[in-house]
DNA sequence: CGTGTGTGTCTTTTT
DNA sequence: GACACACACG
């Protein structure tokens, strides 16, 4: 996959590089061609070098001072990022354990290491600091725990301990939990940990906007129940040691020494609680390497900062950007239209991939219109199909959406085809319900003062311990200020409780003392599948006959296997609870669905993108919700969902689609509109089930197969994003169109004064009750209900249906 | 305490 | 339209 040494770059290349950027500056801006560049290259040219071209050898032996690497999609970000420790390694800049590096998951670490491992042998143990931020953080934090409060054995809660731990809390203020959801302060809690904030730091505005002005104070509240419990949920991993650093200026001091050379992958993901814990590194020791896409920017949602990259060079005073720009992963077509459909994006920092891979036969991007989800899930299995009786591997395809509940006709097609797929997401492992008790049990035995652990399953299997002794142990719990098993403990030398659940609590709480006893004589393992039959818990699977329950017994089987690989239980608790991600080996040839969000990083011969409708992609929320900077958003995920095709990129829409239950008629995505005409094909249809030029629902340029007759640019799609570039106002937050379109939620949304997605019409329906009307998917029918523009129709033949007015016509 | 019915929600995901 | 969750009832 690797091109080396292509330097010699065609002057009418539309894709120009420009190699010598002015913002190159500490480096003297070279000349085109790179000869001196590939002097320097073959000077010593140690192995690893060799292969690089100008601009990732520029990235990797720029080692001094910060270093911003702008990474295109498919430019070999990985190849430089594990060059670069080699490099400095090799050197003898540093030593292995003097280097930071940090990724953002768990996957993306081990490939690292797996890839420095090749270069540099089996030193990788050394690089003690590679790692994901979280399990870094937490390195740092077991050591100086107690400076923060925390014990160094503190227990780290998952999102779901957060959320039952969050509703305690809000239920203990007396706050009315439906009105006040659980969920919903974890995601502002979130969001307050993702900015750094402390429970004083909190703009007083946010602070009062949930729960009557408790905001504050609830976050107070869980946050001294954390340290109570001994936990720290993911957020406060980072904001612990950000506290740490500011507060202990001795021990910043010694981090600072220690790491001489840090690098941060997917630099464009990072939140503002990972810059600010970046920068108190770099402050003393400007040696940073980041390395990461602007337009690949898609998880804002959860925090990401796209600023942080757009203010690397301001933030890192005099940094070296390299712009990595020749792709070694797509046709020049592909490329070709990832780049115009981006270049709609305001704020970036603007890079044009090119590449050398240009060929006559080479496929043009397709965009092909469906009638439907059904005919949408029919249409790519066929091409799959097809590709496959021509030989091409099913692994190298795969079916991106944007959200999950597309997956699932695409499954079904595909069961009935007998085509091998596989879904990539989804619940995990470690997620299930099953694993979850297991590893509750786990933690109570490990850590007698996990409270929710203990709560999780003291009445799992069922033991007659509802929620009259709940109470009764929380309350005791609560006043005493002691963990739940303490307090049960108590509870059960008194009379407090009734002889029943008495005895059930002595038996729970006597098993767990036996076992604690056991930790130190037998195997971790053994003694888990101790646990798991002593306390009824696998004869309570056992038992159950539904569908799933032989899954969960193997699943819990293949947890004690799990289990083998780490030395005791607190060591596997400890990996646990900050990697949750599972490893699906599957060696099988299949195709791969999955969401756009999971795709970042995969690449596949032949990518089929379906759903390209607005309202689902752009998808509504996001614009309503964020705005211009939403639809960004969504326009990068387009991005990221087109670069991810090696040879082939197959997009559709369907004109109707079924959202909430209810058949909606759709509008082509804008982001059709913006690929460039030159490198798009309209597909054949391949059958004639319709949906072309259909009837009365609307023209659509795809409607003609003719690429002059389209006329990209000057539909509707392209005048609005012209508009878009020119003014950046009227979509900021309290802007008039943003407002007035939040108000009256009924309405239709609008962005920059223009119709963007109809989800409901804000016209009441023109039909009335008992009319006759046709249906193209289920054909005559009476009307018997009116609700806004909803009917619901008794059909002849399909029965009774709810559907949209617009769908159907008077008869 | 377990089961049934009603209600509300319905993007994306890692640690 | 489907599913998860919460509450009320037996």
């Amino acid at each position: 996959m690797a091109d080396p040494g292509g330097y010699d770059d065609s002057f009418d290349d539309p894709f120009q590089p420009n190699v010598a950027r002015q913002d190159t500056s500490p480096v003297p801006p070279r000349p085109q061609g790179g000869i001196a560049a590939r002097a320097m290259a073959a000077r010593q040219a140690p192995d690893y070098l060799a292969g690089l071209n100008p601009e990732q050898a520029l990235a990797v032996e720029t080692t001094e001072g910060p270093v911003l690497v702008l990474a295109g999609a498919g430019t070999g970000k990985t190849r430089v990022l594990t060059t670069r420790i080699a490099h400095i390694l090799a050197t003898g800049r540093a030593r292995p354990s003097e280097i930071l590096a940090v990724t953002f998951t768990n996957k993306a670490a081990r490939e690292m290491k797996e890839r420095i491992a090749g270069f540099v042998g089996g030193n990788v143990e050394g690089m003690a600091w590679l790692g994901t931020f979280h399990s870094i953080c937490v390195k740092i934090l077991r050591r100086h725990a107690e400076l923060v409060g925390l014990k160094s054995s503190f227990s780290i809660l998952d999102t779901d301990d957060q959320i039952r731990l969050i509703k305690q809390i809000i239920q203990a203020e007396g706050l009315d939990d439906k009105r006040w959801t659980a969920k919903a302060f974890a995601g502002i809690l979130d969001g307050w940990k993702n900015r750094a904030l402390t429970p004083d730091q909190v703009p007083e505005g946010e602070a009062r906007a949930f729960a009557n002005g408790k905001g504050r104070r609830l976050y107070e509240e869980y946050q001294e129940r954390l340290s109570i419990l001994n936990a720290a949920d993911f957020g406060d991993l980072l904001l612990h040691v950000i506290t740490l650093f500011k507060t202990q200026p001795d021990l910043l001091k010694d981090y600072q020494r220690r790491f001489r050379y840090m690098l941060v992958d997917e630099y464009q993901d990072t939140n503002i609680a990972q810059y600010l814990w970046l920068r108190l590194l770099a402050q003393g020791n400007p040696n940073v390497c980041c390395v990461g896409d602007d337009d690949q920017s898609i998880y804002g949602w959860r925090g990401a900062e796209v600023d942080n990259i757009l203010r690397f060079e301001h933030d890192f005073k005099g940094a070296t950007v390299v712009r990595l720009e020749r792709n070694y992963r797509s046709t020049s077509h592909i490329l070709a239209s990832a780049s115009h459909l981006i270049s709609f994006n305001e704020g970036r920092l603007g890079k044009t991939l090119f590449t050398d891979f240009e060929e006559p036969d080479h496929d043009l991007v397709s965009v092909a219109s469906v009638w439907d989800s059904e005919e949408e899930a029919r249409t790519i299995g066929d091409e799959i199909e097809a590709l496959q009786a021509k030989g091409h591997s099913l692994n190298g395809m795969a079916v991106l959406v944007r959200a999950s509940f597309q997956m699932r006709e695409f499954e079904e097609r595909f069961v009935t085809l007998g085509l091998n797929y596989r879904v990539i997401g989804g619940p995990r492992f470690y997620e299930r319900m099953e694993i979850r008790d297991a590893l509750a049990y786990f933690r109570c035995v490990a850590q007698p003062a996990d409270d929710l652990a203990f709560e999780r399953i003291v009445n799992t299997p069922k033991r007659g311990l509802g929620d009259a002794t709940l109470k009764l142990v929380h309350g005791l719990a609560r006043a005493e200020r002691i963990p739940l098993t303490q307090a049960a403990q108590q509870l059960i030398d008194t009379e407090e409780l009734k002889p029943k659940p008495r005895n059930s609590l002595k038996t729970v709480l006597d098993n767990f003392e036996r076992w604690r006893r056991q930790l130190e004589q037998l195997k971790h393992t053994e003694l888990a599948e101790i646990i798991l039959d002593e306390s009824g818990y696998t004869e309570m699977w056992r038992l159950d006959r539904s569908a799933e329950a032989p899954g969960r017994l193997d699943n819990l089987k293949e947890l004690i296997r799990s289990m083998e690989e780490f030395e005791s239980m607190a060591g596997f608790l400890e990996h646990i609870s900050l990697v949750m991600d599972r490893d699906s080996a599957d060696a099988s040839d299949a195709v791969s669905i999955m969401t756009l969000h999971s795709a970042k990083g995969l690449e596949f011969d032949t990518v089929f993108l379906p759903g390209w409708e607005e309202g689902l992609f752009p998808h509504q929320r996001s614009l309503d919700e964020s705005g211009r900077a939403g639809l960004e958003e969504e326009r990068r995920l387009a991005y990221v969902g087109i670069t991810r095709a090696k040879r082939r990129a197959k997009l559709y829409f369907a004109s109707n689609r079924r959202i909430h239950g209810l058949w909606q008629s759709t509008v082509p995505s804008r982001f059709l509109d913006e690929l460039p005409a030159d490198h798009v094909e309209i597909a054949e249809p391949s059958s004639n089930y319709g949906g072309y030029a259909g009837g009365g629902y609307g023209p659509s340029r795809f409607d003609t197969n003719d690429p002059f007759e389209r006329g990209s640019y000057s539909t509707p799609g392209w005048q609005r994003a012209q508009r878009a570039k020119k003014s950046n106002d009227g979509f900021s937050e309290g802007g008039r169109g943003y407002q007035s379109a939040r108000m009256k939620r009924q309405g239709p949304l609008t962005i920059e004064g223009e119709l963007v997605a109809k989800s409901v019409s804000e016209t009441p329906s023109a039909y009335s009750l008992g009319e006759r009307v046709f249906h193209i998917k289920f054909g005559y029918g009476a009307i018997t209900a009116i609700e806004g523009n909803k009917l619901t129709v008794d059909f002849e033949k399909a029965g009774m249906k709810k559907v949209i007015d617009s769908f159907v016509e008077r008869h």
